[in-house]
DNA sequence: CTCTAAACGAGACGGTACGTCTAGTCTTTCA
DNA sequence: TGAAAGACTAGACGTACCGTCTCGTTTAGAG
């Protein structure tokens, strides 16, 4: 027996890669150039020529092109440093994402889709499954790491801290009322490790 | 001429009070019982027994109707004591807001509004103005005043304390990923003035 | 009291004339140029200038767009004499349907419409109603006089009679074996009324 | 090559029969049980296990499936008499005809595919080549025989003749305005034969 | 006590996207 | 190499809501 390989065996017409890249690729490029409203299903079947029937049967809605759309161009911002000191680490966590969304399409995009899932279950859900968890997974498993090595207090929240870092992060991109701007990253993560009281700080040193 | 009054002095029929307030009302009620995609100027107007072009006439767009439905309805979460001690104050007003966003139909709404922002600025700056900068600058304030009674470190960056008491009530409202639970707002204040890290915190006295 | 006329009272802006009027022409410029198939609501509220909505709200189906377009353009074959003698009368309303059909659109309109009948009990009603009823009205009354005149055998069966006269003409309009051409009234009327057998038609003089 | 059969001596897999009389059954069956609109060739394909490739590549159009569907089922209606004396023969001829339109599909069949006709020339002359025109061959060779036995006058129009006689069957299957009545054929046939003045019938014996 | 003008309800309008459907075609694997 | 499976493009379907536009009808203050 030749054929080795984990055998798919399905009968009919495979399905088309072409279609599904070029859907991918028509929502982004109509999110950056007519915003979110310019994303409709009818724009995106013309401009990738795909049938709407097509895009219906594999995407069950615009929101959910759009969260494979992000999904398959920003895989990087997980890919940190576990290693290193526990405030390099949260920094460095901190500022991937908020570059990411200061400096590149992800941010609206992600705005978006968060807009999107409030009237849309699934897109919430996927876009915590597969976007907002493994982050704070990853955050998750550095604090806890610190907990275990007697850096930090055993009896903190930790979903409470892990939001206290992120959260602001997606507040102000969703609000706008402050800048994501660079030194953003560090000031959260010394102000929730240190504590705002007075000389309780004993900053990095 | 007895008319002294401050200027207006319009001619014709003076504005319905009662369109105005049947248009805010079935515009709650929609929201309760058909979530946010019922909530459509078309369903508004038949509600209300108000006609399209009146509602359109006031109300720039549907958010802004349900702006003013949000606004109408929920004033007293800025009412707190700011003379209270500062761990105090800060739990008093998050717990005000948590309570608010859990028990009332005021959650929902805001979720929606935010969503709602990204695509229409105009809603984004009058939810900014009118709902979060009067609570942010409350707490702002209260900072300010412990930093010049010296309880707290004047290196800290306000905004961003701010944002890490507040992003993460928003946060959870938007994304779910964690319940809005009574202790949250003790919590948050708890972490953020004493730290993460271990001896940091004799929390209170 | 001045106001004595019939009152028409709608509330609300009344139906324009533009778009009905615009609708009809459309559906017979897109019939004549491209058959049947290219009438379409699509292609018609295209053309007319005319919302897909407005088109449904007034005409319930394609055909009854054409139903109404076939109306508002002929009517003039029924206006025959039904004073002169028998034959004469005949041959002339069959003339004046076999002409109508072969010189103008109304020949392919009709075979279309009898088609869409066949799919569509609205539309055969309205066919036989406000088309086929009043012209085989017209016959029967004709014979009808005829037989009380003593002309014609007073053991006929009207319907029947009509229907030899008129299903000839739209038989070949459906199937085409045949011509609809110039004698055919005069013959489908002679042969009806002397018979064809030997010697029984003292046809005319 | 043993393969010595007669003929064929096609390569690859044959025609399937299976397929083939599936097709017709599954098309019949949906033509039964939902009416004419019921008849897609998705149906067909899905109800008869047969892919639409298959079904387009023996079939041109869904209409072509059912005219070999009726083709397939009603031969009978052509095998009259044609010894017997003239009335008796057509009348025997028309009745047949009514009979089947009436008690079987054939009748809705036959609507449908003079409707498929109006958009289909080849459907159109599938039916009048497969259908219509071997009637009709008969009617004529019959008056034909009649004129030519001296008992019709030999100056009628023969196709005209034979119009008068079948067309009504048609027209009311297809408007409905009067029933297919049992005694149609005689009616249709006797008032030809002898026509409608007064005394020129002396009907039969 | 009229006149006038703005606001009102009703509701039709052109437009656009929706999500579904069927038509035909194309590309695989199976027999 | 034909057939079955089924994915594909194309485009009409009928619906919903958008925001605008007439209408005829109130409802006040101005004259």
């Amino acid at each position: 027996m030749e054929e080795a390989v984990a055998g798919r065996a399905t009968r009919g017409r495979p399905r088309s890669e072409r279609a599904r890249s070029a859907v991918l690729e028509a929502a982004a490029e109509l999110l950056v150039s007519g915003g979110i409203d310019a994303v409709t299903m009818e724009a995106i079947a013309a401009r990738a020529q795909v049938s709407k029937a097509t895009l219906y049967k594999w995407w069950p809605s615009r929101a959910h092109v759009m969260l494979e759309s992000l999904f398959s161009r920003t895989r990087h911002t997980t890919e940190i440093d576990e290693s290193a000191p526990l405030e390099e680490a949260l920094v460095s966590q901190l500022s991937l994402v908020t570059r990411e969304f200061r400096e590149t399409e992800t941010g609206p995009l992600m705005a978006d889709l968060v807009a999107a899932g409030q009237a849309d279950p699934d897109i919430r859900a996927a876009l915590d499954e597969q976007w907002l968890r493994p982050r704070r997974q990853i955050t998750t498993r550095l604090l806890r790491a610190a907990v275990e090595r007697g850096e930090l207090d055993p009896g903190i929240d930790l979903a409470a801290a892990v939001d206290q870092l992120f959260a602001p992060v997606y507040y102000r991109l969703l609000l706008g009322h402050e800048p994501l701007h660079d030194d953003l990253a560090a000031t959260l993560t010394g102000q929730l490790l240190n504590g705002l009281r007075t000389g309780a700080a004993a900053p990095k040193g």
